[in-house]
RNA sequence: GCGCCCAUAGCUCAGCUGGAUAGAGCAGCGGACUUCUAAUCCGCAGGUCGCAGGUUCGAAUCCUGCUGGGCGUGCCA
C-alpha cells in the first residue's frame, strides 16, 4: 500500500461536491518536511483560501471536517498559517507492519492499469570497447527496466546496437590492410579492437595534418584582431562580448591545434604506425567505400561483417554479465537495414519528407534544420534508422511508452525525431528521452585518460574492485575476533561492492546532471554509497546468525511493539518503500530510491546503535526488533536488486 | 547567430508538480567500542540558494533581464 496515495485519494474525495480544481490539489498532500509537523501535510488551505475569500486556517478547519481518515491517522491538527498535519497513528503503523511479514512484495501492489514500456538503453557501438560512457545509459535503463517491472508493466529491453555504420568500416578496411593474422586467430576481439583504434588515429592523423596550416591561419587572424588596441572602459556590452568570445575562441584553437601537433607526433615517432603513413590513400573515403559496400549487399564485406559479429557481440555479453545486466532483444540498426528505402518513400508519399539539396528532409516549424533521412549520395543516416525502429516497435510491441536513456548531447535529434513520429501517425505514444549528464574527471572535465581516450569500462571495474579488495581485505584483518572470511569470500564480496560502487555512484546523483567520477568517493564507503547500504544488509543478517535464527523465516508476532522513537522512525520508513518507487518512475530519476534506501539504512543503523535486538528486555520487543531487522534487509536487497545490485552475507 | 541544459556550504551533491527555521556526505573540530561488525553513531562549525527585477499570503523552486559555464546546431552517431 502507497500511504501517501491513498492519502491523496482520501483527500480528493473528501472535496467532492466542492468547488475546486481537485486535479491541481493533489499535490498538496505531501509528506511531511519536518518530524515535529508529523508524518503527512496538506497544504490546500492557503490556496484555497483566497479564492474562497476567508482565513486560511477556517478554511483548513471546513477541510478537515470532510475529511475521513479513519483509523489511519490521529486527529489532525492546523498549523501556522493553515498547514494541515497528520500524524499515523502507531496502532496503524503496527498492524501495517505485521502485514508485511508475510508480503513477498513488501507493500508494493503491482499496478492496477499496467502498461508496455519499451526501454532503449545501454547501446554500444560493437566495434569498439565499451567505456566509462557508456555506463550511465546501461546502468540508468537496466534499473528503470528493473522498477517499472516490478511495478507490474510490461518492459521490453532493447539494445539498440551500433553494428552498422562506419566504425564497421574502419574494422573492415583494418581488417583487410593491417590485420595480424595470428593475433585475429588468437584473439579476435582484441584485434578487431586494435584494428579500429589504428584506423580510427589514422584517420585522425591525416584530418589533422590536412587541416593544421588552416588552423594556424586562422589562430594568426585571431591572434591579430586581439592584438587590436581594445578599451575596455568605452566599449559597450556588446563590444565587450564580442572580445570575451573572440579570446574564448582563440583559446580553444591555440587547445586544438596543441593537442593535434602531439598527436601526429606522437603517430610519427611511433614505429609501428609510422611505417603505415608512406602511401596511405585518403582514409576516411576508403572507410565510407568500404562502409557502402557492406550497406550494398557485397558479399566479402557480408561475409566479413557475419564473421565478426559474434565475436564482437560475446565480448559485450562477457561485460553485461559481469553488470548483471541484460536485455529482452538486442536489434542493432542492421536489423532495420532493409527496410530504410521503403520508409523513406513512405515518408515522401505521406507528405512528411521532401527533396532538399538533393538531400530527402523532414522540415518542422519549431526547428530551423531540418532532419536528413537520405543523403545527397543516397546513404541513410540514424535518423532514418531511429525512425524505422519506431515503426518496427509500434507494431510490433504495440508500447504505450518507449524510453530512450541516451546522454543529454541527443536532445535535438530526438526532439526533431518525435516531432516526425507524430507527423508519421504516431500519436498515441508517449515518446521519452530519458536524458543524462556527462561523466566528469576531478578536474571537472569529460572523464578521460591521460592521453585523451575514453575510459574503458573493464578497466574501470578491474579499479573499483582491485581498491574494494583492499578495503575489505583490511577491515576483515581488524575484527576483534580476528579475520573470519576466506580469501574466495573476500574476492566475492570485492566484486558485489566494487561493481555496486560504480552503479550507485551513478544513480544516486540526479541523471540530468553531469556528476564527477572518483574512486575515492564511491568507494570512500562512508555517506550515500552503495557500500553503506551492504553494510547494513550485512549487520543485519549478522544479527540473525549470532542470534541462530533464520535470516529468511517469518517473524512470528501477533502485535508489533515498540520503545524508541526511532524504531517508529523506522517503521514508517519501511512502510514508504511503494512512495519511493513511485517517485522513481514519475520522472524516470532512479536516485529517487537511492536517497529513500540511504535514509532507510541510516536509521537503521541509529536504531542498531540505540536498541538491543537479541538481549532485548522482553521477547515480544525482541520479536518486535528482528522484524524490523528483517524488513529492513529484505527491503535494502529488494532496492538494491531494482537497480542492479547486489549484497554480501558478511563482509 | 539560434536552440537546449546548468549555477545551492571549502569539495561532491539532494531539495519530490511554490509551503513552516534550505538538507546530506566528505573535508575541519570534539565525543562514543569489556556490549548483536566503529565500513557505525552523536555533537559543533560552515550558505546573500550566481546577480537584479517581477508574480504570490508564501520563491532555491514560476516569469523576465543580466552575468558566468556546458552542450548542440544541413548530409557523423
Amino acid at each position: 500500500m502507497n500511504i501517501l496515495q491513498h492519502l491523496r485519494r482520501q483527500f480528493l474525495q473528501s472535496l467532492e461536491g466542492l468547488d475546486v480544481d481537485s486535479s491541481s490539489l493533489a499535490g498538496t498532500v505531501q509528506p511531511a518536511q519536518d518530524p515535529r509537523f508529523g508524518d503527512y501535510q496538506i497544504n490546500a488551505a492557503m490556496g484555497l483560501a483566497k479564492r474562497w475569500k476567508e482565513p486560511p486556517r477556517e478554511v483548513a478547519a471546513k477541510l478537515l471536517e470532510r475529511l475521513e481518515l479513519g483509523e489511519l491517522c490521529e486527529p489532525p491538527e492546523i498549523a501556522g498559517p493553515g498547514f494541515i498535519n497528520l500524524r499515523l497513528r502507531s496502532d496503524w503503523i503496527a498492524r501495517r507492519l505485521v502485514e508485511l511479514a508475510d508480503d513477498p512484495r513488501l507493500g508494493v501492489a503491482p499496478v492496477a492499469d499496467p502498461a508496455t514500456y519499451v526501454i532503449d538503453y545501454s547501446s554500444p557501438n560493437v566495434a569498439k570497447p565499451m567505456h566509462v560512457g557508456h555506463i550511465r545509459s546501461t546502468v540508468i535503463g537496466d534499473a528503470l527496466y528493473r522498477i517499472l517491472g516490478y511495478l507490474g508493466h510490461r518492459t521490453i529491453g532493447d539494445n539498440h546496437l551500433g553494428d552498422w555504420g562506419t566504425q564497421f568500416g574502419m574494422i573492415l578496411y583494418g581488417y583487410k590492410h593491417f590485420r595480424n593474422e595470428a593475433s585475429f586467430a588468437d584473439d579476435p576481439v582484441t584485434e578487431l579492437a586494435r584494428l579500429y583504434q589504428l584506423v580510427h588515429r589514422l584517420i585522425e592523423y591525416q584530418k589533422q595534418k590536412k587541416s593544421l596550416p588552416e588552423w594556424k591561419r586562422r589562430l594568426e587572424e585571431l591572434e591579430a584582431r586581439w592584438a587590436e588596441p581594445f578599451d575596455e572602459s568605452a566599449a559597450d556590452k556588446k563590444q565587450r562580448k564580442a572580445r570575451r568570445r573572440l579570446q574564448q575562441e582563440r583559446d580553444q584553437l591555440r587547445a586544438t591545434i596543441e593537442r593535434a601537433e602531439m598527436s601526429v607526433q606522437a603517430v610519427e615517432s611511433d614505429p609501428e604506425v609510422a611505417s603505415l603513413l608512406d602511401n596511405l590513400p585518403d582514409l576516411e573515403a576508403a572507410v565510407l567505400r568500404e562502409t557502402a559496400l557492406l550497406h550494398d549487399g557485397d558479399p566479402e564485406n557480408r561475409r566479413l561483417w557475419e564473421s565478426f559479429m559474434p565475436h564482437c557481440k560475446a565480448a559485450l555479453a562477457k561485460i553485461y554479465e559481469r553488470l548483471g545486466v541484460s536485455f529482452d532483444y538486442e536489434y542493432g540498426e542492421s536489423f532495420y537495414h532493409d527496410a530504410l528505402p521503403e520508409l523513406v518513400q513512405k515518408l515522401i508519399d505521406l507528405g512528411v519528407a521532401r527533396e532538399s539539396e538533393g538531400a530527402i528532409c523532414i522540415f518542422f516549424d519549431e526547428f530551423d534544420t531540418p532532419m536528413i533521412v537520405r543523403k545527397r549520395d543516397g546513404a541513410f543516416l540514424y535518423a532514418t534508422t531511429d525512425l524505422a525502429t519506431i515503426d518496427f516497435r509500434m507494431k510490433t510491441w504495440r508500447p504505450n511508452v518507449i524510453l530512450y536513456v541516451v546522454d543529454h548531447r541527443q536532445s535535438e535529434h530526438f526532439a526533431k525525431l518525435f516531432a516526425a513520429a507524430r507527423k508519421m501517425g504516431y500519436t498515441d505514444v508517449e515518446l521519452v528521452h530519458v536524458a543524462f549528464g556527462t561523466v566528469l574527471g576531478e578536474d571537472g572535465r569529460p572523464f578521460k585518460t591521460r592521453s585523451g581516450d575514453a575510459v574503458g569500462l573493464e578497466s574501470l571495474l578491474d579499479e573499483a574492485v582491485r581498491r574494494a579488495y583492499n578495503v575489505v581485505a583490511t577491515n576483515d584483518d581488524a575484527k576483534p575476533g580476528g579475520a573470519e572470511l576466506s580469501d574466495e569470500e573476500r574476492r566475492h564480496i570485492a566484486e558485489v561492492v566494487g561493481i555496486g560502487a560504480i552503479k550507485y555512484a551513478d544513480l544516486s546523483h540526479h541523471r540530468t546532471s553531469d556528476y564527477v567520477f572518483s574512486y575515492d568517493q564511491m568507494l570512500a564507503l562512508e555517506g550515500n554509497t552503495a557500500t553503506y547500504l551492504q553494510y547494513s544488509y550485512a549487520r543485519i543478517r549478522s544479527i540473525f546468525a549470532k542470534g541462530e535464527l533464520d535470516p529468511d523465516a517469518p517473524v512470528a508476532l501477533d502485535q508489533w511493539q515498540w520503545e524508541a522513537p526511532i524504531e517508529r522512525e523506522l517503521a514508517l520508513q519501511l512502510l514508504r518503500f511503494p512512495e519511493a518507487l513511485e517517485d522513481v518512475v514519475a520522472d524516470y530519476t532512479p536516485h529517487q530510491l537511492t536517497g529513500y534506501l540511504y535514509e532507510l539504512a541510516n536509521r537503521f543503523h541509529k536504531f542498531y546503535q540505540q536498541c538491543r535486538v537479541l538481549q532485548a528486555e522482553s521477547s515480544q520487543l525482541r520479536a518486535s526488533r528482528l522484524l524490523l531487522c528483517q524488513l529492513v534487509g529484505r527491503t535494502i536487497a529488494r532496492g538494491l536488486e531494482l537497480l542492479g545490485i547486489g549484497v554480501v552475507e558478511r563482509m
